[in-house]
DNA sequence: CTGTTTGAAAATGCATGCAATCTGTCGTCG
DNA sequence: CGACGACAGATTGCATGCATTTTCAAACAG
C-alpha cells in the first residue's frame, strides 16, 4: 500500500494541478479524446486507478464529471461506459450548438441597449476579417483565430445577457468535435478551407451588423449558417475519409 | 460511531430508494424545492450528512450531482453554494426551452419519414384538447394534463431523432421552473389559467399539423410560442404576487 | 485606524478496507 | 437441449479517519 504523503509527493511530480480530482479528469479526457478508451467499453475502476495512480475516489468524481459533460454513459449501480457517438450525432451536436448561438444572436439584437457595447465585438470580427484575408495563414495565425473566435463567441453571450444561454452552450461545447474550432486543424492551406474561413469571417461581421441595427431574426439566421459552416468542414472532412486522428473526438465516433 | 449495517437498516426504513446517494439527491432537491437551503447559502457537508443521516461520499456525490443540475454552484477547493436564481434567469430559462423545443419540432417536421409516425403525438393532442375543454378541470384531470403534457413533449423529441437535443432539453428542466409543468399548479379553476389551457391545447395540435406539412419554421415558431405561454403565466402569477410558495422553485429566486 | 500576519478551528480532499451487488459459470432440473 | 438457480470472483458503494487546505479572528505593525 502507498503512504498518502508519498503519493502526493509522486503525483506532484507528475503534475502540479491542484487536485487529485482534477488531474483524474484531465488525464481521462486526454484518453478518451485519444481514443484510448473505445467507445461501448466499459470502465473498470480498480485497474485504471491502479494505471493512473490516482485513488478511487478522485477517480470516481473524475467519471461522473466526464458522464456530465457527455463522454461517458452511467450505468446505474454498475457503473461507466464509454459513450458512443454517430456521425449523426456530430451532425446534431453542432446544429444544437447553431440554435444556440443563433438565440444568443437574437437575444443580443433584441436586448442591446448601448451600441458601444458592441466595440468589442466589432473589433474582434475586423480583426478575424484581416487573419484570414492573408493569402498564407501560418500556425500562429492559426491559433490566434481560434483564440479571436473563442472571443468573439464570448462576447456574443455577454452581450445576450443570458446566463441560461451560456450554460447551455458550455455544455454542448464540452463535446470536441461541437466546439467552433473543433474541424479547424485540417490541411489549413487547402483552396477549401480558406473559402469557409471567409465565410466564417464574414458571417462574424454580419452578426454585429445585425444586432447593431436591431435585425434580431437576421442574427439568429447568421448565426446558424455560422455553425452550418463547421458541419460542412466536417462533413467534407469524412467525404475525403482524411485520417481522423487529426479531428476532434473523432476517436469516439462509431459509424 | 454508527455500524454500516445498523444504518443500513435504519435507512431502509426510511425509505426504500436503491442507494445512498441517490437518497441524498432526492432529498437535498426536495430541500431545495421547500426552500430549506437558502439562494447563495454555503453548504457544509458535516452537519447535512449528519442531519441526512448520511455520510459524506454519497453526500458530496449528491451535491456533485446536483451542481450539474444547475441548483448548486461549485467553489473549487471550497465546497457548494446555493444557486441565486434572478427573475431574468427564470424567463430564460423558459425562452430557452422554447429555443430548444422549437428546434425539436423543426427537426421534426424536417426528417420525417412516415406521417404514421405523428399518431401517438396526434392522439395525445387530441386527448388534452379534449380534456381542457371541460368546463371545470377536476385535479384528476389536472394531473392527466401533467401526465399527457410530459408524453407530447417526449414523443415530439422522439420523431425529432436528436440525442444531442433531448440531452439539452432534459438539462433545462432540471430547473423546476423551466420544466414544461412548472406554472401549472396555480388556481386551476380561474379563468385565466383556463384561456392559457386552451391556447396550450391548441398549440400542440397545431405542432402537431405542422410537422405533418412539413412545415418546418411554422411548427418551431409555433413551439417557441409554445414556451410563451409558460412565461406568461409567469408573469402574471408574479404580478398578482401570489403565494409563490406553490411555485415550482421558486423559493430559489432571489430578487 | 487600516492593512498584514499568524495560528487555531473548521471544512474539504482523499486513502483504505469492508459490505453489498453484479457477472459469469457451472450444475441441475424440466 | 434449453432454462433456471446457486456459487465464486469481480466490481462498485460506502464508512471511517487522517492529511491538507481554507477560514476567520485576534494580535500586531505601520
Amino acid at each position: 500500500m502507498v503512504n498518502q504523503a508519498v503519493r502526493k509527493i509522486a503525483s506532484g511530480n507528475e503534475s502540479r494541478s491542484s487536485s487529485q480530482t482534477e488531474r483524474a479528469t484531465l488525464a481521462l479526457r486526454e484518453m478518451l479524446v485519444r481514443g484510448q478508451l473505445r467507445p461501448g467499453e466499459k470502465i473498470r475502476e480498480v485497474p485504471l486507478s491502479a494505471q493512473l495512480n490516482i485513488s478511487r475516489i478522485p477517480l470516481h468524481l473524475a467519471l461522473e464529471r466526464l458522464a456530465n459533460e457527455g463522454f461517458l454513459e452511467t450505468l446505474p449501480k454498475r457503473g461507466f461506459r464509454v459513450q458512443r457517438f454517430s456521425v449523426e450525432d456530430i451532425n446534431d451536436a453542432i446544429e444544437l450548438r447553431g440554435v444556440l448561438e443563433g438565440a444568443a444572436a437574437r437575444l443580443a439584437a433584441e436586448r442591446l441597449k448601448d451600441p458601444l457595447a458592441l466595440g468589442q465585438m466589432r473589433e474582434i470580427s475586423r480583426e478575424i476579417l484581416i487573419l484570414v484575408r492573408r493569402s498564407k495563414m501560418t500556425m500562429e495565425g492559426y491559433t490566434r483565430y481560434i483564440d479571436l473566435n473563442a472571443r468573439f463567441h464570448s462576447a456574443l453571450l455577454d452581450i445576450s445577457g443570458s446566463r441560461m444561454l451560456r450554460r447551455a452552450i458550455e455544455r454542448v461545447c464540452c463535446l470536441p468535435f461541437a466546439s467552433p474550432s473543433a474541424f479547424l486543424n485540417r490541411q489549413y492551406n487547402s483552396t477549401d478551407l480558406r473559402e469557409l474561413f471567409l465565410i466564417s469571417a464574414d458571417q462574424h461581421c454580419e452578426i454585429v451588423e445585425a444586432i447593431s441595427n436591431r435585425e434580431g431574426a437576421r442574427a439568429e439566421n447568421i448565426a446558424r449558417e455560422h455553425a452550418r459552416v463547421a458541419r460542412r468542414n466536417f462533413e467534407d472532412a469524412m467525404r475525403r475519409r482524411e485520417p481522423i486522428d487529426d479531428l476532434a473526438g473523432a476517436k469516439l465516433v462509431s459509424l
